[in-house]
DNA sequence: TACGTGATCACG
DNA sequence: GTGATCACGTAA
């Protein structure tokens, strides 16, 4: 099922994108569905550095100023699109950035979007599954319990040691907060 | 390790 | 207006 809105308006980013962990992520672009279980995330606090939201409000990082529960997507080195979850309350500007699915449904669809015929690690990095998923910059600021796209609770909830944290990569301008343990990964299991 | 790529933002 | 910068991916 859908996951509830008031689970993005928890104020801890950090639970957050430990709890998107197991999640589905679920998107229907011209009736086509594609999804996948989140399997990394990183948190991002308007309190720190390395946030988007820290310096305030611009016109791109607008939609993450509002009640949690939309998406923040938004075009990084020219190239890559970026999925982002807002959470927390109305001027509370945090978000989840989504780093990797493990491809679930729509498989096909997704090889066709990236233009590949290997599944292999196709939804491995944040601009890559935005791509497979079919998610650009028109969706930004849409809430995520609508149709197009949306997160699903199949009763996944990893325990404290299935959970790998590390530090978040690809934001040396955030100085010291660059080394809070905000990236979250599902441990290999084998 | 190096760089493409274009929107964005902080200047003025 | 303009220029530096960037929450990446891929090739080498």
């Amino acid at each position: 099922m859908k996951v509830d809105q008031s689970f993005f308006l928890h104020r801890n980013v950090t639970t957050v994108a430990k709890q998107l962990l197991g999640k589905i992520l679920v998107t229907k672009i011209g009736r086509k569905i594609t999804a996948g279980v989140i399997v990394e995330t990183e948190a991002y606090s308007h309190r720190e550095k390395g946030s988007h939201a820290f310096k305030g409000m611009t016109k791109r990082n607008e939609v993450m100023f509002g009640d949690g529960g939309v998406a923040y997507v938004y075009l990084c080195y020219g190239v890559h699109e970026m999925f982002n979850i807002v959470t927390n309350k109305k001027s509370k500007a945090d978000a989840v950035l989504i780093r990797a699915l493990e491809p679930l449904n729509g498989i096909e669809m997704m090889l066709e979007r990236v233009k590949t015929t290997s599944p292999k690690r196709i939804t491995s990095g944040p601009g890559k599954l935005a791509k497979a998923m079919g998610i650009d910059r028109k969706l930004n600021g849409k809430k995520l319990d609508g149709d197009i796209i949306w997160i699903e609770d199949h009763g996944i909830k990893l325990k404290p040691s299935e959970i790998v944290k590390d530090a978040r990569v690809g934001i040396d301008y955030a100085g010291e907060d660059a080394l809070l343990p905000w990236r979250f990964k599902k441990a290999v299991s084998r």
